[in-house]
DNA sequence: TCAAAAGTGTTGTGTGTACACCCATGT
DNA sequence: ACATGGGTGTACACACAACACTTTTGA
């Protein structure tokens, strides 16, 4: 099984019978803002479940092998594209978990991913086309395969700190959204309530922020003003 | 090439002849402060020297491959102690490299890691054992091998956001410090100067710090209080 | 007594937080 | 007219920035 001598460009000094080849994958963390069971929307993560050994049955993250001449970030990519349809949208590494057990078939370490997509431009017969393909509310996880758990925590973490320093949220909405809609995103990743007058007043100190003067009605009440983000850049 | 068939554990349809089988490596950005050749503290990178292509006479961060079972933190722990015979001082994962080209002999992966050490805790043996490895100072460094000049660029980016929400600058200082060799370690860091009253007002609020009684003379002035960190946990 | 770095407070400005009422709409 | 969520302003506490003089020491 030893690698080295594979590989005669490297210094034999280096590269040693000691020398782990690991396999490498990707892991991708996808969240959406969706309805859960109750009709309230929630947080929910894209999950798979596994049809073989080892983990069979329990659920785990989009993710594989990476493909020759590919960089990790495309391989991600790909992957959100071949179980979303989505392609083009927030896209960050997260970090690299490689323990030497995580994976009982053999060494493989995994660069994981966060990506942000918005429920209306899910494509459904791409995320439909397998049975095992589902969207999981982010306080009733199933079981998770591998060390799935610890990256999906991971990347909510990331995420929620995202959110404070930086523009993401938009990656969640429709172009044009209300300000109440956008509340509700940041309440829903920060699992906490806002005061609406200190976060309206935040959100629009910032700039970001359009009133495109369209009104959006829903039920029987004021209509709300729509919104746009005013510039693309997503910044650190 | 192709190493599908050493790994009959996989599914075919995961793994197939178009699966990149990459090495996988860890390089590790290390940071101490020690004068530079003009006498000034400076912030400075420990770089190997190379001595055989690629990159030939370029300098490189330390790293290399992960040996069979070793976590990627022990192994950036490993390539640490190596070059500077320090061990248990603070190191984090910064990112993961991957670029197809970045290293002509083969598919690389790189994962990266950044360290600070004290500079007196230096085992100037080990550090010696090769005329090849050298610190060298932040804003003068030589021609860089493979990506290491984006990953130090990286590193020093994180350095700088750690220096602003944790404790680390600790992680640079001997147990016991002024408060002005703190502020002169903030200073070197973030690349500009601070108020002096400000930066104690904010440091000895936080409580973070322990007045030992003690003070220090240096040159034909006032003596300095010296502190000692209250706690050795890192947050976030 | 001098040189050199240590040490010390106040004020203004901005940012986060707490909090309650009127507005516009369809039924 | 009423039910429903949309929309608005003020007051307080706290963090950050600007700024200058006195203290302690060895020579």
């Amino acid at each position: 099984m030893s690698a080295i001598w594979q590989y005669p460009d490297f210094q034999s000094h280096s590269m040693t019978s000691d020398t782990e080849t690991p396999l490498v994958t990707v892991d991708v963390v996808i969240f959406t803002i969706l309805p859960d069971a109750n009709g309230q929307n929630q947080l929910h993560v894209l999950l798979m479940q596994r049809n073989h050994p080892p983990y069979e049955a329990m659920w785990a993250v989009p993710g594989g092998f990476i493909h020759k001449g590919e960089t990790l970030e495309h391989a991600a990519a790909r992957y959100l594209k071949d179980e979303t349809g989505v392609a083009n949208i927030y896209l960050e590494q997260l970090s690299t978990f490689g323990a030497p057990e995580r994976d009982p078939r053999a060494r493989v370490i995994t660069v994981s991913y966060f990506a942000l997509i918005r429920s209306h431009e899910l494509d459904t017969s791409a995320s439909l086309k397998s049975k095992t393909v589902a969207w999981h509310p982010l306080p009733q996880l199933p079981d998770l395969a591998f060390d799935h758990k610890t990256i999906i925590e991971y990347a909510v973490q990331r995420l929620k700190r995202r959110l404070e320093n930086s523009s993401i949220a938009f990656q969640l909405l429709p172009e044009k959204f209300t300000l109440t809609e956008l509340q509700r995103v940041y309440e829903l990743i920060l699992d906490k309530e806002l005061d609406k007058r200190n976060f309206r007043k935040k959100i629009l100190s910032s700039g970001l922020l359009d009133d495109i003067g369209e009104t959006k009605m829903e039920g029987f009440h004021r209509p709300a003003q729509l919104y746009v983000f005013r510039d693309k850049a997503i910044d650190l």
